[in-house]
DNA sequence: GCAAACTGAATGATGGTTCATTCATAATCT
DNA sequence: AGATTATGAATGAACCATCATTCAGTTTGC
């Protein structure tokens, strides 16, 4: 039952806003029990619809999970991006982008569920992923090493793709656990101490 | 057919080979297809015995998928302790240990794709997991920071279990990307890479 | 009143698990 | 030693619960 549109809403926001619903909801359901051990049936049900509209907006089960995936990541892409432009030292810009990442995800915990878990539930989804968003996240931060290494900044002993990788697993583990963490804690604060870990090392001087 | 045992060789070697068989099956299998779309015949298949055999040795499949964990885990772990009791330095140890992950898994693809990908693939998996080995393991990683603190080789204002995973965070990244990778490079060699950020920092002193 | 949106029961495929049966080998008997 | 019986590992066809998906009918919006 589409609400009613009292003023010149159209039916186009309201099919946005079913399509943004069923997508909530699978998030939530994809979180608690898992990709597939989730039924259509849950996801339906958990948006408060029948089973068969979810077909209306979405071809299949998988192009679901696909939309959560993609829709999320070019937000997060863009965004970041954005935030980017306007910080001009690249030590600052990393710090800008470990911070982002870890509000990000720290923010929205079902997301941040089924991105850090379902996404790898499969070589299938990796490989799919990978070549969607997220080599395009560590392509910016490796282009940031590379100008940090230009400018000065950072060693140029070191591999940029390299660093790259090792900054986003640093992050990436913060996130995965916090998930599984039994205490609640907020995330966005660790990326101080990553980032202590990354920029100076832990030996001493 | 059981093995005919001209010499002392009991069953139990017999039941062994089996088991092990069964569970070599599983990894090649899990790692091609993934868990939720391996079928239980498909392990059968590859290990060269009947569907229903499988289940003389392992209750479920779920049960198959722990006891790939459990086992390369504890070997694991063993290994790890016993490697890392001969070395002195806290600065040294840390060295082995990464390069023991990188070899350990950089030496069988289809084992590690099953512990990258498989192993994440539901919360459930990985709460379970990580109640078994994997905390086993960052505590080792984190108990050597702390004797690294101690003897003055490492910085004291960064809490020792948050640089253990952060260690573990980009040697996993290491890995995870090794297996998407469509190049084949030997993984070993990144642990040189990841040390010198992780011991060094990448900013220029 | 008709088109679009929605419903949810029915369908059909899938695949984990079971179990009646087979058969090679071991144990026992003569 | 040879014949007979017992054992239990192995088999794989069949069972049946589980969903993803469909579609004929209903409701809603204009």
């Amino acid at each position: 039952m589409p609400r009613t549109n009292r003023s010149g809403q159209s039916a186009r926001s309201v099919v946005t806003d079913k399509r943004e619903a069923i997508l909530r909801a699978a998030i939530k359901v994809f979180a608690v029990k898992g990709y597939f051990n989730s039924k259509v049936a849950d996801i339906a049900s958990e948006a408060g619809i029948a089973d068969g509209t979810v077909y209306l907006y979405f071809k299949s089960k998988e192009e679901v999970l696909h939309s959560i995936f993609d829709r999320a990541m070019s937000e997060f892409i863009e965004e970041g991006k954005r935030e980017i432009s306007l910080i001009a030292a690249p030590e600052d810009r990393i710090r800008k982008i470990a911070q982002l990442h870890l509000e990000k995800l720290g923010s929205d915990r079902d997301m941040a569920v089924v991105f850090q878990v379902e996404l790898r539930g499969s070589t299938k989804f990796m490989q799919e992923f990978s070549a969607a968003g997220f080599s395009e996240y560590l392509d910016i931060i490796r282009q940031t090493i590379e100008d940090g290494q230009k400018a000065g900044a950072f060693r140029s002993d070191i591999k940029p793709i390299v660093c790259a990788k090792i900054l986003y697993g640093a992050l990436d583990e913060m996130v995965t656990n916090w998930i599984l963490s039994k205490r609640s804690y907020p995330l966005a604060p660790m990326a101080d101490e990553v980032l202590r870990i990354f920029f100076g090392g832990v030996m001493t001087v």
